[in-house]
RNA sequence: AGGGCUAUAGCUCAGUUGGUUAGAGCGCUACACUGAUAAUGUAGAGGUCUCCAGUUCAAAUCUGGAUAGCCCUACCA
């Protein structure tokens, strides 16, 4: 027996199949069954389980499950090893919070092993809701053995990774893990470097105001500034704008754009009324001159003027022009003083960051406060401004130190803050303060170095725990040479299937274009350990690669400075910090401070998972790279570039050959789901109330995963009751009657095709063209397309025209080769419906799978048979096959649908009810061969529609009035500008021209003086209405229906009704569908004419055996039409 | 600020290499159909294809620009 059902009830199947899956173990073994030599390699983006499971994340799993399955059913070995990613600063930051304490307080109030305990206490926290949706959701993925990335042997593979990136070398011979400056967000207010996430946090920019300078930088006359000169006097000045005057004493260089245009003009100094000769942006003159002063005499001005005359010398000088030209330091601070700066500093270099949109188009250089100052210097060879370094003499110290103030040796500013926010309250308020900007600013304007002083609003950074402005400062970290690789990067990153393309090629292409080297450091606690040991003076360091070398490191250090040390339990800090090994010259060496970046563990994971290379060689060599990965698009800079960045650099590959980047999850209003907002969609919640698969199916369906969802619940319901609704009902209506008719799949006696019907054949064909059509959609990685091409194929063909036009079938007569067709046609479309659903929707595929396949499945096993399988998940997917699709057929079964599309519109217009016969359809036919299409299905169409013949009007009846219309696209590439008066040509075509082209061929045709052939192919043919009928038309398809009405058809149409009604009370009485009835009617002439005619028909369809008409009829009486009340009796026999 | 994605009916989305009535589902209205129905059919209402300009005989589609939303990156002086 099949299983029936009252209702649909996905949570109970989610829940049955649930039980079964984890009873009969089906994900081990849908794995292990698996070939390992034909394994499609998978990789889990580890989460962190320190926050709980939202929507977004069944969203991700989903695109990943679905890929795994799908692999899975084609016969592929897909292992999934899960992960937890379990470091990094959200963690220790949640710590902080809980303890209530700051970075400060660690290793003071609390010290850094309680800190890590605590930290390594809290990654795990959601451990039970993770595992719980991951099953609920039906996500496969072995948690049983999963990575866990603060694990030693984990560590151990990225300290692995990170001496094989130390020991290689660049062509130039340098390191690609190498110790460097950056400048980085600091706050000196808090003593400490901010990372970028932090600098992201909401409400660190705010806006303020500074005092903003133009200052004038003067140019020293020599050859190459000799262009800029018109005499041996001349005061000529270059223009530079800045929001942060306390940067100019550290000035020492002026950045220009190579392909800006510049302009020279002689102007006076407007606080001073000196003569001068400016240098700025032409695009800029507007922003610092009025077109009405230009030329005016210079001579009327006086300081405190508005309006500034001036004159413009010379246009055109190229950023490039000006490289090299030399100027005198603005605010020279006499101890930062060296030849080596005197000789390269002080020059105009060129940065394609600059623009023209604000300032004067030349950018005030400071390379210690400005990343890009600092780069566009590096790549110009300028040296740095500070203090003299004897250790580093290449690096000198700041003129601002560590807690914001400017250093002694600067003049007239030495041990001011250099930003007000940074004095007390009570210092602010002084009534003398000012700040040191606004000093600055002052003491320019006093020696003649400043052409403009003013406000300026502008959004700034804040320290997001004092509030103070950050300062950007140069700090130590370690970097990986990313750059050094970014061409093979990008080059690999072209054979990488990007889904969506635009990712690959755009966010990810220019970012790889655009590559800085990767930051490694990070001065935190609860992290992998950077194993890089150094002495005190720098001179000599070394990088550990495994525990064994660390292990044999340590036996060195101890022999040589008598220590006793042993490898630690944990390679975490502080045990790590506490490690001193000994240099080949005999020194001690301590521990580089830092973490290593998070991102590094989570791209580092194709090893660290497997611990390679200090295990599992053969398995990492079959598991790299991965086949596919999928994660949001947020992560495209984040884990999809480490994973990248990693396999490029250490092993020359791609880590990955497909991948999938998935949009965000919004409410239904598209704002971002926030708990701020209340707008958090509770994923465990959905799950329960829609069921898994309806919620996975409405996420996929919906939109293409990397669109960003608009999360709406009405949508899963939707799906639901749309797709699930009608594939559950379809087997509901299989089960029923099979049971009936004592019906099993028989795998040994199957119907061939061609002894089925059209109709059956017809659901196979289209049954095999959704298998091609879905397989290629899966393996192009749209499952989008997959999920609708399914949904259409249920709804519109299988349920809506091949079960509702083989109802019949189904419940007449007994059992023989028609009926025999029908429900083994039927039972193969739920069939392999189910498995291709099955990636998408696994738990409804199974339980369909295993409803059909129960009847049969001991002698399935006992066979060998392809139903023999305990799961859908354990099958293999049915092939697509070519022999089965039959375009011909589809072609003409559309035009079936449509002809009685059309004609029940003509019903409906005029008001005929479908079970009112009628004498006569007419369809004009346009070729033969229509005709004949037409005619392999007219059955079906006089049975839909419920008419009695079907006639065809060719030319030959007259009545047939032909239009045409061009063909835009065949004629349009020929006729170009003609276009607009053939087409108009073409539609006063008469029948006899539109015949004469088809039959000859060709047709000469002159427009506005052209000559034109025109070919059949170059006119749209179709009908119009035939005078006198009810027509109805779609595209070159007409039909026309006979509405005259006879007495026959007139009661043959009662006789319908009176079948109807009589089956409705069967139904509301709950009789079995096999019961046998007596019928008695009331004698109502209305009937009368039905009964006598029809007598046989009614009881066969209501399966009575006696239909009595009696004149004294009691009891309730039912509506035959809007006239008649009619009494029916129904009573079992 | 830069880069990326998106913009089509009230809502969710299709829309082939540009081709002439811009579609589907949901929702709404009306009428049908049903011996599977949490279904279905037919009809109606509902569109400046975000805006502007350009290319073209022809633009939802191609190009440029603008606007809005979102994502990523970012001290632009």
């Amino acid at each position: 027996m099949y299983r029936e059902f009252k209702h649909l009830n996905l949570p109970a199947i989610d829940a049955e199949i649930l039980q079964f899956w984890e009873d009969e173990k089906i994900f081990d073994r849908s794995v292990e069954q698996r070939d390992p030599a034909n394994s499609f390699v998978f990789y889990e983006g580890p989460p962190s389980a320190n926050g709980k499971p939202g929507i977004h994340h069944v969203m991700a799993r989903t695109v990943k499950d679905i890929f795994c399955r799908y692999q899975t059913l084609k016969g592929h070995r897909v292992e999934r090893k899960g992960g937890w990613d379990t470091h990094g600063l959200p963690i220790e930051l949640q710590v902080e919070k809980e303890l209530g304490i700051t970075k400060e307080d660690i290793g003071k109030k609390i010290t850094v092993e309680e800190y890590n305990a605590a930290c390594r206490a809290t990654v795990m926290r959601y451990k039970d809701l993770w595992d719980d949706i991951t099953r609920r959701m039906g996500y496969w993925v072995d948690l049983d053995n999963p990575y866990i990335t603060f694990e030693n042997d984990y560590i151990e593979s990225c300290w692995w990774l990170l001496k094989r990136l130390y020991d290689k070398k660049t062509a130039s011979g340098e390191s690609f893990l190498y110790k460097g400056f950056t400048i980085q967000p600091f706050s000196p207010a808090a003593g400490t470097g901010l990372s970028s996430h932090e600098l992201n946090m909401p409400g660190t920019y705010k806006e303020v105001t500074d005092f903003s300078v133009v200052a004038m930088f003067r140019v020293k006359r020599d050859d190459q500034a000799g262009f800029l000169f018109d005499n041996t006097d001349e005061d000529v000045r270059i223009l530079a704008w800045t929001t942060t005057p306390w940067t100019l004493p550290s000035n020492v260089a002026l950045t220009v754009g190579p392909n800006i245009g510049y302009a020279k003009v002689k102007t006076l100094n407007p606080y001073t009324g000196a003569p001068v000769s400016v240098v700025l942006a032409q695009d800029r003159l507007s922003a610092y001159f009025n077109t009405e002063d230009e030329n005016k005499p210079f001579d009327e001005f006086k300081v405190g003027d508005k309006k500034l005359p001036y004159q413009v010398v010379k246009t055109n000088i190229k950023g490039s022009q000006l490289t090299g030209v030399r100027f005198e330091q603005l605010l020279p601070t006499p101890a930062a003083s060296t030849p080596e700066l005197e000789a390269r500093a002080f020059r105009v270099i060129t940065g394609d960051f600059v623009t023209t949109e604000d300032g004067t188009g030349v950018v005030h250089t400071a390379p210690y406060f400005g990343a890009d100052d600092f780069r566009a210097c590096k790549a110009a060879g300028v040296p740095y401004i500070g203090l003299p370094n004897p250790k580093a003499p290449d690096m000198p110290f700041p003129l601002v130190d560590r807690t914001g103030r400017f250093v002694d040796e600067v003049p007239h500013f030495g041990g001011r803050f250099v930003k007000e926010e940074y004095y007390t309250e009570g210092e602010r308020k002084a009534p003398d303060f000012k700040p040191t900007d606004l000093l600055i600013a002052l003491h320019l304007k006093e020696s003649g170095k400043a052409f403009k002083i003013e406000k300026y609003k502008h959004p700034y950074p804040h320290c997001w725990r004092t509030d103070k402005p950050v300062l950007y400062y140069p700090l130590d970290s370690w970097f990986i040479r990313a750059s050094a690789a970014k061409e093979r990067m990008a080059e690999l990153n072209k054979t990488i299937n990007w889904k969506p393309a635009s990712t690959g090629t755009g966010r990810f292409g220019q970012w790889l274009e655009n590559l800085q080297d990767w930051n490694l450091s990070r001065s935190r606690y609860w992290g992998v350990p950077l194993p890089i040991w150094r002495t005190e003076d720098g001179e000599e360091e070394k990088c550990i690669g495994s525990v064994e070398e660390l292990q044999k490191e340590m036996e060195k250090a101890n022999a040589a400075l008598g220590l006793s040390q042993q490898v630690p339990a944990d390679l975490h800090r502080p045990y790590m910090d506490e490690i001193v090994l000994v240099s080949p010259s005999g020194k001690p060496m301590r521990r580089e401070l830092d973490l290593i970046d998070v991102w590094f563990d989570s791209g580092a994971m194709p090893y660290a998972q497997w611990h390679y290379p200090f295990e599992n060689q053969e398995k990492w060599k079959r598991n790299f790279p991965a086949d596919f990965i999928a994660e949001g698009v947020d992560q495209t800079r984040g884990w999809f570039y480490t994973l990248h960045a990693i396999g490029v650099m250490c092993f020359d590959s791609v880590a990955f050959k497909n991948v999938v980047s998935n949009g965000l999850v919004l409410d239904k209003n598209a704002n971002k789901m926030s708990k701020r907002l209340g707008n958090v969609v509770d994923p465990f919640e959905t799950i329960d109330t829609y069921g898994a698969d309806a919620t996975r199916w409405y996420m996929i369906s919906n939109a293409a995963p990397w669109e960003n969802l608009k999360f709406d619940a009405q949508g899963i319901v939707e799906s639901r009751n749309k797709f699930f609704g009608t594939l559950f009902n379809t087997y509901n209506f299989f089960a029923l009657y099979a049971n009936l008719d004592g019906f099993k799949m028989d795998e040994f006696n199957v119907l061939p095709y061609d002894r089925r019907t059209e109709l059956d054949r017809w659901i196979i064909s289209k049954l095999y063209s959704l298998v091609a059509e879905v397989r290629e959609a899966f393996d192009d990685y749209e499952p989008t397309r997959a999920c609708r091409a399914i949904e259409d194929f249920v709804d519109e063909h299988l349920s809506n025209w091949y079960v509702r036009l083989s109802r019949r079938r189904f419940w007449k007569g007994e059992m023989g080769e028609d009926k025999l067709a029908a429900y083994q046609t039927l039972f193969e479309c739920l069939m392999v419906v189910g498995q291709l659903a099955a990636p998408v929707a696994p738990f409804f595929a199974d339980w369909l799978y295993r409803n059909l396949t129960a009847p049969v499945k001991n002698t399935a096993k006992a066979k060998n048979t392809p139903l023999r399988h305990d799961s859908v998940h354990l099958s293999d997917l049915v092939q697509p096959d070519p022999s089965k699709v039959d375009e011909a057929l589809e072609k003409r079964m559309d035009y079936a649908q449509r002809i009685c599309s059309l004609a029940l519109s003509i019903r409906k217009k005029e008001r005929l009810r479908v079970r009112l016969p009628l004498q006569k359809l007419l369809l004009p036919v346009l070729d033969a061969s229509f005709q004949a299409e037409v005619e392999a299905v007219k059955a079906l169409i006089l049975a839909e529609i419920n008419v009695k013949e079907l006639e065809y009007i060719t030319d030959a009846s007259g009545l047939l009035k032909k239009s045409a219309k061009a063909n835009f696209k065949t004629l349009g590439a020929k006729l170009g500008k003609d276009m607009k008066d053939m087409a108009n040509l073409i539609a006063a075509f008469d029948n006899e021209q539109i015949n004469a082209l088809e039959k000859t061929g060709s047709l000469e045709l002159t427009v506005n003086d052209n000559a034109y052939t025109l070919t059949p192919d170059d006119l749209l043919v179709s009908t119009e209405d035939l005078p006198g009928w009810k027509t109805a038309s779609d595209g070159a398809l007409t039909v026309a229906l006979d509405v005259h009405l006879t007495d026959e058809l007139l009661a043959e149409g009662t006789a319908r009704d009176l079948v109807n009604r009589i089956q409705n009370i069967r139904k509301e009485k709950d009789f079995n569908v096999t019961d046998r009835v007596v019928i008695t009617l009331e004698k109502h002439p209305a009937v009368l004419p039905a009964v006598a005619l029809f007598q046989d028909y009614i009881k066969g369809e209501t399966l009575a055996t006696d239909l009595v008409l009696t004149d004294k009829f009691k009891g309730d009486k039912v509506e035959l039409n809007d006239e008649v009340q009619l009494g029916i009796e129904v009573s079992l026999n």
